[in-house]
DNA sequence: GATGAATGAGACTTCATTCAT
DNA sequence: TATGAATGAAGTCTCATTCAT
C-alpha cells in the first residue's frame, strides 16, 4: 500500500480522461485540448506530465497491462492443471476487455497497429505478459494433456486472435449488452480451441478402431 | 476483355499509389502530397478523381474485395464437399492477404477499425464476402459433416479473427519470407479448427467407451 | 435586324448562363464550371470567349445598359416636358430591373461597389446613360417646371439612390410578387421627389402669404 | 468606466486591423494572412477570438452600430419635435458613415449584399435602429407636422436609400475631402425630402386658390 | 472550334507545443 | 505548479486557367 503522491493522481487523472476521450474520438480526432477539458485541467497542464500527445497515448495501456497481468496470476494461482488454467486465461482476457473497454478500444483499435507503439517499453510488458500462454502450453504438452507436436505460438495466435476479433467486433457496435459480449464467447472458444489441442486418449487406446472407421484427411493421426 | 479509359486508368494508377503510401506510413501520416509523388502527378490531380483524402482511402479495398471475391467463387467451383471448401476458403484469404500485402495492411490495420468505413458500401460488399463462410458451415452442419450444433458466426469469428491476427502480425513484422508467412499457417489453422467442428464419427458409434474414458469437463457430451 | 453569327449567339448564351448563375451564387461563390454547365459548354470554351472570370462578369451589363438606353431613349420621344420625362425615366428604370433581375442583382449587387469595374468602358457608358436624367434636370430648371437653385447631380443621387434601394431590398428577398415590386414605388417616389424640386407656382404668385404664414425652418424661402 | 480585459483589448484591435484590411483590398481580396499582419499577430491568434473569416467579419459592424445607436439616441435626446428630429437623424447617419468610413464600407459594400449576414443577430440589432426612423416619421404624422397619409416605409427608404447611395459614391472615389463629403449633403437632402412629406399648411387654409392655380398630375390633392 | 485533362498557387483552418506570468 | 496566450508548421481542398488533342 502505497499513498499516491498529488502528482501521481493528477497523472492518472489525465490518463483516465484519456483513455475515455481518445476511445470515443480516435487517437487522431482528438486533440490535447479534449483531453485537458475532460480532466479539468488546461491544455498546458497536460505537458507537465507527457511530453507529447503521442507519449500519453503509450502511457495509458501501461497500467492496464500490469492490472490485469496482476489479476491473472492471481486468479491462475486457484487454478490447477494446464488445461484449466488455459480456460482461466481465456476467461480472463475476455472479461478484463468487457469490463474495461475504454482499455480494450485503445489497445485492440489503435495501439495494435501502431509500429512505433512496438518500440515501448510497454509493449515489451506486454509480449512479456502473453508469454505466460506459451507457457501454459508447453506445460500442458509436457504433461500429456495437450498434443505434443503443437507450435505453442500458433495456438496462442489462435486464441488471442479469436478473442481480439470477437471484442474488437463487440467495441466497434457499441459494446452492446448482448450474447456478443465477450465473456459469453469464453465456452465456445474454449471447447474449440481443446478439441483441436488437447491429446486424444481415445485413440492411443484403441487405435485398432482406424480400421473400421478410416478417418477422414484432416485427422490428427 | 474491355480497354480501359484514360481516366480509367489513371483512377487506378492513383489507387494502386495510394494503397502503397498509405501501407507504408499509415493513412494518417500519409499526404495526399505524398501520394501525388507516388502517382507521378499533382496534388489536384488526385481530387479530379476522389473527392477527398477519406474517399480515397476507402476506394483502396473495393476493387482488392471484388477480385479476392471472383477468385474465391472460381476456385470453389472446382472443390466438392463443405470441409474441403473450408479448406479452400482459409487458405484463399491467406494467400490473397500474402500476395497483397498493401491491400491486407490497409483493410486490417486502417479501415478494420474505421468507424465511418463500416458505413460504405464497400464494407457492405465485405459483409456479403463473409457470408459465403456462413453458407459453408451450414451446409457442412446440414450434410453432417460438421456438428450440428455449432454457432456458425463463432466458427467464422475464430476463422476470421485468426487469419487477421496471423496476417496483421506477419505485416507488422515487415512481411518476413519466414515460416510466419501466412499460407504456412494454412494447415494447422484448419486443422485446429476442424478438430472442434468436425462431427465425430466414432464418438457416435462407440459411445459406449465413455464410460471407459471419462471425458474432462471440457468434453463435448 | 442583323444575323447573329454563330459566335455571337454562343457569347450571349454564355452571358445569359453566367447572369443567372452570378445572381443566384453570388460572384465569388460561382465557378467557370457552374457557368460552363448552366451553359452546356465545356469550362474551356468560356475561355474561348471571354479572357476571364472577372471578363465574363463585366461583359454582363453591357448588353443590358445598351438595351435599357435604347428603350428609354424610345419612351421618351414620345413623352413632353421634363416632368413627365423625368416620372417616365423613373417608370423606366424600376420596370427595367423588375423585368431583368439577374441584371439588377449584378448591376446593384456585386458591380456596383466594385472597383475595378468603374475602370471599364461599361462604366463609362452607365456614367453617360445616367447624364440623361440630368439633362432633363436641367431642362426642367430652364423651363421653369422646376426650381431654378437645384443641384441636378443632387437630385439624380437621390433618385437613383432611392430606387436602388428599393430595387436591392426587392432582390434581397427573393423578388415577391407584392407591394414591395420596383414599378409599386414609382409614383410615390415621382410625386415625393416632385415636391421637393418642382417650382411652386403659387408662392409666386401669392408671395405676399409669406407674412401671414410664416415658414418653418425647413421652408425653401 | 470600465478595464477592458486583454483579450478584450486584442479582439478589438483584431477588429480594427479587419475593418481596415476588408474595407481597402475587400473581403474576398484580403486574406487571414493580411489582417494577421495590419494586427501585428499570427494567422492563428485570429482564429483564436473569431471562428473564421466570415465570423471576423460579421463581427466588425456589431460595436459600430452600437455605437450609432448609442450616440443618436443621445443626440435626439436634446432635440424636440419630429421635423427637428428627423434632420438629427439624417445628419447623425451621414455623420457617422463620414467619420467611420471603414465601418461605412463594410456595411455599405460588402454585408448589405450578403445573405448570410442577413440571419445574423447583428442583422436583427440593425433593422431595430432602423425602426427609430420609423417612429419618428410616425411620430410627425400624428402630431400632423407630416402628412396623414405617408407610408412611413417607403419615406425611409428614400432616406436610407439617398444617404447609402451618397456615402457610398463617397467611398468609391475615395473619400475627398469635398463637396460630395456625406455631411454636405444632409441639408439639401433634408429640405427635398420634408417638402414631399410634411403637411402643406398652407393648401389647408387657402385651398380656394386650388381653382386658380390648378394643380399639375402630380399634385397631392 | 471545342474540350478533357491537368495543375500551380494559395486560401482557410487545425493543433501540438512553447513561453511568460 | 498551473495556465492564458500565442504561434509555426502543415494539411486539405478549391479554382481559375492552360495545354494538347
Amino acid at each position: 500500500m502505497t499513498v499516491k503522491s498529488l502528482k501521481e493522481a493528477r497523472r492518472e487523472q489525465i490518463l483516465k480522461a484519456a483513455e475515455k476521450v481518445f476511445s470515443e474520438k480516435g487517437f487522431q480526432n482528438s486533440t490535447i485540448s479534449d483531453v485537458a477539458k475532460e480532466t479539468g485541467v488546461s491544455d498546458t497542464t497536460i505537458y507537465e506530465y507527457f511530453s507529447s500527445k503521442e507519449d500519453l497515448l503509450f502511457s495509458i495501456p501501461r497500467d492496464g497491462i500490469e492490472l490485469s497481468k496482476q489479476m491473472l496470476d492471481s486468479h491462475l494461482s486457484y487454478i490447477n492443471g494446464p488445461t484449466n488454467k488455459l480456460r482461466g486465461m481465456i476467461y480472463h482476457l475476455c472479461k478484463f476487455y468487457q469490463d474495461n473497454p475504454y482499455f480494450a478500444s485503445i489497445s485492440l483499435m489503435t495501439l495494435k497497429t501502431n509500429k512505433k507503439f512496438m518500440e515501448t517499453d510497454t509493449y515489451k510488458d506486454l509480449i512479456e505478459y502473453y508469454k505466460i500462454i506459451i507457457n501454459v502450453i508447453k506445460e500442458g504438452m509436457e504433461s500429456g494433456e495437450l498434443k505434443s507436436d503443437l507450435d505453442p505460438y500458433f495456438v496462442r495466435s489462435v486464441i488471442i486472435g479469436s478473442i481480439e476479433f470477437i471484442v474488437t467486433r463487440w467495441l466497434m457496435y457499441g459494446c452492446p449488452n448482448d450474447k456478443t459480449q465477450p465473456v459469453n464467447n469464453v465456452d465456445p472458444l474454449f471447447k474449440l480451441i481443446m478439441q483441436g489441442i488437447k491429446k486424444d486418449k481415445r485413440m492411443k487406446n484403441f487405435n485398432f478402431k482406424i480400421k473400421i472407421e478410416p478417418d477422414d484427411e484432416d485427422g490428427e493421426e
